[in-house]
DNA sequence: GTTAGCACTCCACTTAATCGAGTGCTAACA
DNA sequence: TGTTAGCACTCGATTAAGTGGAGTGCTAAC
């Protein structure tokens, strides 16, 4: 192992994981010889991409066939494309989208552009509620043993659930429940609203203590129930265009990935957790990727904030020959955007 | 045209259907001839394959292939088959629908059960509120100028809207609109809040007319953006498996069109306008299709009922060679099964 | 250290050959 | 008259063989 990656070698593997990037087809020295600046031979091309492949950079799917990148090539490639574009701003293209206040079409509008803008199958989250706080609530009789309660939660979240009580309950009775409900919830994350919560809950209710827990768990389950976080996709079937990813199972998994967005919704998740460097993107090469059945791909996501230190996640699958230097400048341009987005409402 | 469809051709038809939906491969006259219970030759079936070519129920791929169901062979042998098994009422199957109350959860589960049984692609729409009631309408106040407007119609279905007010609006107004609201718009329908209706209000709203109708704006906003049904799809993925449809462009449309739903919306309601007979089951083969870019796939739909009148629609895609026998079984149960749950409900 | 040249490898693609399922037709048979 | 056996023929699918070409590794010269 006493060989050097120089810049000649370091050049030499970028122009090869670049034309491959394009071609999708193994590279040989010949090819590199023509496009590089520097003027080399092929034959001294060759050399080096032993040297490369001996390092672990590239491999040969056969012998005598070119050269393709391996994890660890890429790995690299993006390593220092993420470290040489770092400062660059990129410029913030102007989206069509259009001021909407329902959060679920900005998602979807974006997702839309992010696929359709890099041709690879898109993913989005919407904002996950863990440290959300009850911001309103409101009970409302819909019936004379059936509530509808409305909980508002930061960020202008709205859930319903519907209740469906044991005993009927009087307008004064509601009323009652719901300055209490307010006063005592309000501000509270999930988490806070405790069992004590809950007890000194029912006491203050007084005789009606059996219908307030009822509201009680209803709401809990309401907001809780959030933990399916909604997942929005586009270009699932981008996949097919990839022969790499479009034969055999592969595809058959991938696609019902994005069919049953569960999958996806862990993906992402598992990203956040791991919160990348200061831009918040993060590239999977591979087998890097927390699913083993996508060890043939590659994912980038980036997370985005809301105001209240909420977050969502957003992400593309794709080959691991992926475009990832205009990947990541869309996931960049649109984080910005989202995050504008979110903070000024 | 002098040939008619006498029993042994239509048995022949029936068999050589048959063997086509299993192996999805033209079936020869050999195959034929000995899975029969009727004892000829092949040489025979040859003669009756010749004839029911010539009257198209048939058809070869090419010269000296099998032969494989036309469209018109299709028809008949669904028809048929609707016909005779119309009276028998199909034991229904304990589902695995746990009484939940959000009736999401049972349509997603109810796609799910039908493509695992079918593996065809399914999806399902919810209800469709076009005649739909207004049951309640609650507006709170969130911020000193904004307001959240809850709207449930008939069915339970809950609707939210925030609205943001250009002036600010005390307790006492937000009171005085939610009992104005409730009284006036109770029980009508979307199409009945017509622009008498509003004009009343605001008259009777006094100073507030311009908050009115921006309250109002936004309840016919979060109604009639109902018209986006929500569609659940399943087993999109079941699409690859059959040769006939996974190859070329189809696959990408077919996945695509379940990946944007909107597609399947305007197929769902289609068939519902269509109002099949008694059944309410609909079969399109081929061609028949609402939409062309199904023509290489059969579309099996059944209609089922809420109680207040309004309809929902479970459909199935696959290729032609559809077990047309076991989707039109699956589809009544379930069919039953939603009625019966949504009614009782 | 670089380059030219050459022999060798091996995949991708083409062409040819073969196989076999299936048909249509004719002639014999009940 | 309807049914069957036999046979020549068609044509896609599969296999086999052949070819081309891109690419490598190595050696020798610069």
């Amino acid at each position: 192992m006493e060989k050097e990656l120089d810049e000649r070698k370091q050049k030499i593997l970028n122009a090869i994981i670049q034309t491959y990037l394009e071609t999708g087809e193994p590279v040989g020295s010949r090819t590199i010889s023509k496009y590089t600046d520097l003027n080399l031979s092929s034959a001294t091309i060759r050399n080096e991409m032993s040297d490369l492949e001996d390092m672990g950079y590239i491999l040969q799917p056969h012998t005598s066939a070119g050269r393709i990148p391996s994890d660890k090539g890429y790995r690299l490639y993006v390593d220092t494309l993420m470290r040489e574009k770092e400062e660059e701003v990129s410029e913030i293209k102007e989206l069509m989208i259009q001021k909407t206040d329902r959060m679920e079409k900005v998602l979807k509008q974006v997702v839309k552009v992010l696929a359709s803008n890099t041709n690879y199958a898109t993913m989005i989250t919407g904002p996950s509620y863990h440290h959300t706080k009850v911001k309103f609530i409101q009970l409302s009789k819909v019936r004379v043993d059936q509530l509808l309660a409305v909980i508002v939660v930061d960020g202008n979240m709205v859930k319903n659930q519907m209740i469906d009580l044991e005993e009927e309950m009087d307008d004064e009775t509601v009323l009652k429940l719901n300055l209490l409900l307010n006063t005592q919830l309000n501000g509270l994350t999930v988490e806070e609203i405790s069992l004590g919560m809950i007890a000194k809950l029912k006491e203050q209710a007084g005789i009606h203590s059996g219908v307030v827990s009822q509201v009680l768990d209803a709401i809990a389950a309401a907001i809780s129930e959030e933990d399916e976080m909604p997942v929005f996709t586009s270009g699932a079937t981008n996949i097919l265009k990839y022969p790499e990813l479009s034969d055999g199972e592969m595809a058959t998994q991938l696609i019902s990935a994005f069919e049953e967005k569960r999958p996806l919704a862990e993906l992402l998740q598992e990203t956040k957790s791991e919160d990348g460097e200061e831009t918040g993107i993060q590239i999977y090469i591979g087998s890097e990727s927390p699913i083993k059945t996508m060890k043939d791909c590659s994912v980038v996501t980036a997370t985005y904030e809301l105001g209240d230190g909420m977050t969502g996640t957003i992400g593309i699958i794709g080959p691991k020959r992926m475009d990832y230097e205009n990947v990541v400048d869309n996931l960049k341009t649109l984080k910005a955007q989202l995050d504008s987005i979110f903070k000024k409402e």
